[in-house]
DNA sequence: ATTCCATGCATAGACCATCTATGTATCAGG
DNA sequence: CCTGATACATAGATGGTCTATGCATGGAAT
């Protein structure tokens, strides 16, 4: 099954943000790690991260730096600094409530034993 | 906690839609029911509501009509119709697997017992 | 050698769902 | 009378993602 984009929206951030947390990532790392994780679900687009890159470094939640890969490529490691740590938190317990409405609402009108 | 408007964004057709599914309701209703179920995390809004509303009954997952109420006031009542079930079930499923692969994302950044 | 594909970063414009801001109309209460 | 709650409605702004495209490099195949 293939996920509606809009409900995408607003989580990509706590994703990148939580890949991010286990150490510093390079952008094309991230997509194919978000794909490998979720088996495919998320599949990312690079219009859409290399953005979000840019805005989470401009607000001061992600560091880069450009340097030489093994295999002679260059890339941009992003590496998650303290606001965007306490940014993810904040993401996060977002999300946990966000969920935890949502699930309210649908599981009134779905009651499990009634 | 005020959730992000962005995490709203796909997820409001899928709120609506379980609201229905429990038997006819009218536009102002369906808002303050939503509020009063998720402790007011969602507050839509008229400008939000009337146009989706108006967007699942061109495509025919609900029905409306006009009736006069006891307190005197004239309602548009809202019906789900058996595509409109159909499609609930559908979106209900995606949100199963959506959250199911944000966790397992997120999840993997947090491991419990590591 | 040349072509093709994967890697790797980047940006402009389109798209779509929601919000803001209004507008209309009715009814109850001060 | 005038305000506020009820009730529906629409136009325009906003914001995040996607599509499409561009550039550049390296390795593999013909």
């Amino acid at each position: 099954m293939q996920i509606d984009k809009s409900l995408m929206a607003g989580s990509t951030t706590l994703l990148i943000l939580s890949l991010l947390r286990e150490g510093e990532k390079y952008g094309y790392e991230m997509i194919a790690e978000l794909a490998r994780r979720s088996d495919d679900t998320f599949q990312l687009k690079e219009g859409t991260l290399y953005p979000i890159l840019h805005g989470l470094e401009k607000e001061g939640a992600v560091k880069s730096c450009r340097r030489e890969a093994e295999n002679g490529r260059e890339r941009k490691y992003y590496r998650i600094t303290a606001a965007g740590l306490s940014l993810l938190e904040e993401k996060t317990q977002q999300w946990a409530l966000f969920t935890e409405k949502v699930n309210a609402v649908i599981g009134a009108a779905v009651p499990a034993g009634v």
